[in-house]
DNA sequence: TATGAATGAGGGTTCATTCAT
DNA sequence: TATGAATGAACCCTCATTCAT
């Protein structure tokens, strides 16, 4: 379980790369500072040495997954593919994205009520940057759904989808992708680049025209 | 907030409302027996002549939205519609059951980790009872899922919709379905009719024959 | 009533000595994690840093106590006196341990109804670390009766005791003993010294041959 | 478990009854007017018909078994035996007491601390009553104890008895007693008679004059 | 009488967080 | 950096008790 042999330092990285495993496995709530501690082979108390509070340190998790995600799709998305192409590259590299890092599950389904809880928010108030960081989160993940927004538009434009309503069809592709993150098993039948082939033929025939 | 006055007593049925809606706002670990309570004007303690625990409490709701949704989803599959007329109906169904009813988004995401924290099932073998109405719970979500997945099959033996990966198709239907239940807002462009109509669309094109 | 002055740090020591007195002021069900945190200037969360909860603390107030008492009894039980020299030892040693240490009579008393209530006990299965010191505790103060057993038995056959129906011999004795920690004061009329050379008198007049 | 059919109406003396057994199996603390109301087929709420309130319930249980068992040493004690019969037949009375009635036992240990605790104490002030019953039940106890002084003290005096620490030797023969009533099994070795014949001919031996 | 509903008080326990070492 | 000790706040749950029916 645990990631650091017990005599070794620890940094920033270690850490969140624990955290996400947590957060996945436990959820926001339930995920407790010492099982975080643990995991890296250190006390609770530790880790307020590299993390401002847990807030801080789950926000870091948050930004690492939704930057490592976009290092994914941002290049896909402003390449010169055709969309149809486009949007297959992206659908992979999301799906093995949430197959593959912890984080980006995690960042994922932030949105979820369960993971911004009422009672958490209001924190926000006492610690200003967290609460800055987390718009930023926020925005970067508005992006990331633009990103998807626009190469289904870009098709229906080009005439290589059929007309869709453009919002609506993002989130169902997106919470299909998420949904993905609940149910995997590394060890069940498909692995993950199976899976992302699988959806992205679901998608793209969805958006043939007719 | 509060859906009761102060002066009258509540039953069952209120405090499952009431605890659904918590549910659904907060998520399983953030919601609190007070909480609950507080929606239906009682005290945490009073919610303890109504339910063994908050486990059991947690259970019931969790119960009532799987009943109402297969209650509307199973007279459809057994339907002798043809099954692309079936699947349009279950998945209105479906999506306006997520929309409108929020003990059925609670339980259909209760398979997220977030929500069935890893740390709160082991409590099962404390309270036998919930154990099994947990277990019972589950087999009829599988049911549920069943549902679907007959008549994608059906679909695909009548030649009326083109093969897939059954199971990962409908996972994807379902993972978009759910996350349905995340991000629509009442207020928003479309009501829950609308939202499903489009989302049928989708997928029925996904599986036109070539 | 506080035993250590607010600006010192305990350790389980200190903290052990605390619970025994309020074990034995109060009774297992009355003693709360606040009364004996009270006791040690802590808070009752504080507890916790030194002990699982409340059943592994109480225990622990329990093996201390009895080994206190049989590092006691043993050697005099092993030694090569004679039965008559040893049980007036044993008796003086069991009757002023228990004057003198609160663990002692927490630990002898321990299997009254009131200390270890039927609602109580079914809680081993929730702690099996809990449950198995409970038994190697009980395997201990069976281990005390029968050290009194022997004697008498050893005294009787070597004609210095008249026959006795052991078993309830040794209850009676016990019993007799267990009763002074529940009336004792230290203010009394007799310490503790006073009070067992009378029950040794009592005892050993009860047992001389006729 | 229940003694009542649920059909049949109860009166004081079940209720009593039924306090008296929870109370020897559980103590003071851990019996609760649920449990004690559930011996007889009745909510907690219906006690309160019956009994003003716990403290009020359980002394008519500790009023009952003390009333009973002097009902029993009484005559004896008054009677014209010479003191080494009476002796034997209080002994004999008292112990067979304890094995035979469970509210004697309570009334007995009453004294010990787990059952007065320091905390139910203070709420005499709030009613007088119940803190001037138990003050006669004290006296009541402590008239109980007198009568076996009275008996040693009269065999010392008439030289049937070898001299002994009163106090002391009546405190020995009470421990013994009530400790029977914690290790007492119906379904044991010896039934009450037997025990008692064997308690009373040690502590008779113990008083043989040299 | 009897009870279902309700509650205030309190008890055990967890957890994020702080601080001295 | 790292941690053991400590704590306040909060949570789940129990219980004696009250009251309207």
């Amino acid at each position: 379980m645990a990631r650091k042999p017990a005599d070794q330092s620890v940094n920033k990285e270690d850490i969140l790369l624990a955290a996400a495993d947590v957060l996945q496995r436990n959820g926001y709530e339930s995920t407790t500072m010492k099982d975080i501690a643990a995991e890296v082979n250190l006390t609770a108390a530790s880790l307020y040495h590299h993390f401002r509070n847990k807030d801080a340190l789950l926000l870091a998790v948050l930004e690492a997954g939704i930057e490592h995600i976009l290092s994914q799709i941002e290049p896909i998305a402003v390449s010169s593919y055709p969309p149809d192409h486009k949007l297959r590259l992206m659908i992979h590299a999301h799906v093995t994205g949430l197959t593959n890092n912890t984080a980006v599950g995690a960042a994922m389904v932030f949105e979820i009520k369960s993971l911004v809880s009422v009672k958490t928010a209001p924190d926000d108030g006492r610690d200003p940057e967290v609460a800055e960081r987390r718009r930023a989160f926020i925005a970067r993940r508005d992006q990331f759904e633009r990103l998807f927004r626009a190469v289904i538009q870009e098709g229906i434009e080009r005439g290589l989808f059929c007309p869709v309503d453009v919002p609506i069809f993002v989130k169902t592709l997106l919470g299909a992708h998420n949904w993905v993150g609940v149910w995997y098993r590394p060890d069940g039948r498909l692995n993950g680049d199976e899976i992302a082939d699988r959806m992205a033929d679901t998608f793209l025939r969805a958006l043939q025209p007719a």
